[in-house]
DNA sequence: TAAAAAATTGATATCGTTGTCAAAGTAAGT
DNA sequence: ACTTACTTTGACAACGATATCAATTTTTTA
């Protein structure tokens, strides 16, 4: 059938614990045994037996992406970052949803790990907002990696994206095109990049010295419809905002919706921006200017991290913070 | 450590390999031997290490999923499905990207199953419409179980929508709103999906003796931007439809904004129809009416059918077509 | 140059299951 | 009662790798 090692070691005329060696790169092979091991390993086309590996030496090759968020498109993004590495180094990815609500949340993730001897976990938000999750990983032993907001302090390896500035920095862009009455939608209380976001928006307000009007400052889920509910109160107020920052793109699309629906023009009488880039904010009409974040590169990182924590091959790889892009599209324009 | 197959055997007092043949559901066990058993495996916690079973049996417990789709949501959803058996039969999914257009597409698949013993493959469209493709697999004895429009006659088992039918049924709705000048964007040609749905419409005109105007007939590839050209291509022609259906979701928003910047009223002046209600369909405005396939639901049954076929355990899932549902919001109108 | 230290290599045990095959126990047939 | 057939069970090999530890070779040190 297959190759094994043996036949590799009587090819070789080595003993199939050298083999390992060579195949595992362990210190202490002769040069010359070494490239003698490599030629017949290429030459029979031998790769080890995943299931062998696994057995003796405890390690899966497999790692898990843990998620609750129903986002598709982030996901499918944090996948496809993973993937690439997984692809590069032999690993598998294993996908398990979660349910952040779970008061057995811990002790599920444990049992999963240990049934499958899952290698380590990629945890995404909103639980690596979770503290006392993230400790019971830890308590049990378990090896992950974290993308998140940074606010973060774990001793775990994690990869993280500079919400903070880049709402702040898009409330500046908005500001210097003219814009003085902002609203703002909230996102999902459980995630922590709602707060960083929001208090990027208030802080760079604040910079302006621009008053809040908390007409206009609601509370949102990430969800669609809560954007359009907040759309709704928004312009059932007093007085109207020129330009509107929901904290994602579905709820920017929600706001657009319910500004549609009243026949206010956008952009000409109610600029409106998200954050994301999802799919959608392209494909409205008008187009959302929303904010980018490198979400493929920065799974492609956290997977990095954590297969970089058990196989000593690759350079050791660094906690590292992303930044994001502003993306000015339709939706945005200078006041008039 | 963990609980081995010796501690059971131990602890009821039989032989490992009795406790082999229990927790492998063996015929010839009696029942009073099984039943002890079961409660040693009970008492103390006992799952077979997979590792080791995949080493012994040549089975790995894990399937794959094969794709080449953008469409993320499409792909999340059938994601979901497949991990919902998975998780019930003790399955691992690992995820493969493929590209249809690799020459080598057969043998990397294969090399890739063979490398990591996976147990067989969901393929999705539009890999499951490529006949040689498939043929190669079952030349290689690979199991798998394909997802795909009804046209398609293989040997392995597999799901299927109704793409034609649904097609006929919605332009056959929209018919009945008094529209007799329906535009149609076609999808991607690799895909089987596209001519059965283009095939749904052209019958349903026919029967109803519309005039098929070939300047509303417009190839797409599915993507946003193809659909924004075909729109520019459709009302820049002599006459204007009153209806444009879009093989996908997509699409229908492209074609929505171009209609929308040169001032056409949607649905008042022209409805649009999409296909697979997508996120997007709903966070248009306005939104999009759309096709709805069971995707989960189909996912959900491909992952019975193949793990079913290793497993004697389940009763034999058998292939099936699932129906889809037509959905009417705001983009579709009587016409006036 | 001899002894000590370090580097290199291999024989064999081991991981936790399932597979093989023969032995023991039960039921059926004459 | 005595084969014959079938059911139930267990001892031990095997899967294909890594781990242990001792043996051998090479290098260094004195």
């Amino acid at each position: 059938m297959s190759v094994t090692i043996k036949d590799v070691s009587n090819h070789a005329g080595v003993s199939i614990k050298t083999v390992s060696r060579v195949i595992n790169n362990e210190e202490n092979v002769a040069e010359a045994t070494k490239s003698k091991v490599l030629a017949s390993v290429n030459k029979l086309g031998f790769k080890p037996n995943k299931s062998a590996q696994s057995l003796r030496s405890k390690r899966s090759y497999m790692i898990a992406l843990l998620y609750d968020n129903p986002n598709k498109s982030y996901l499918a993004d944090i996948q496809n970052g993973i993937l690439q590495v997984c692809k590069k180094s032999g690993y598998n990815l294993v996908l398990q949803e979660c349910d952040y609500e779970d008061k057995d949340l811990s002790s599920s993730i444990i049992d999963f790990v240990e049934d499958f001897k899952i290698d380590g976990l990629i945890v995404t938000p909103p639980l690596s907002d979770m503290d006392d999750f993230l400790k019971n990983l830890e308590l049990a032993d378990i090896q992950y990696s974290i993308i998140a907001p940074s606010t973060k302090k774990v001793s775990s390896p994690y990869v993280s994206s500079n919400d903070y500035d880049a709402s702040y920095e898009m409330t500046e862009k908005i500001i210097s095109l003219g814009h003085k009455k902002i609203g703002f939608v909230k996102g999902h209380e459980m995630h922590s990049a709602s707060s960083l976001r929001f208090n990027g928006f208030i802080n760079a307000m604040d910079e302006h010295s621009l008053e809040r009007n908390f007409d206009w400052i609601i509370q949102g889920d990430f969800s669609f419809e809560s954007g359009f509910q907040a759309g709704e109160k928004i312009f059932s107020s007093a007085e109207q905002p020129t330009a509107i920052f929901a904290s994602n793109d579905s709820m920017a699309a929600g706001v657009m919706k319910s500004a549609q629906m009243k026949k206010i023009l956008i952009p000409d009488e109610l600029s409106i921006v998200g954050f994301d880039d999802s799919p959608t904010a392209e494909q409205v009409w008008p187009s959302l200017s929303t904010v980018k974040q490198p979400v493929n590169e920065m799974a492609l990182h956290a997977a990095k991290l954590l297969i970089g924590e058990f196989d000593g091959l690759t350079e050791k790889t660094v906690s590292k913070e992303f930044k994001s892009e502003i993306i000015i599209r339709e939706s945005l324009k200078k006041l008039n």
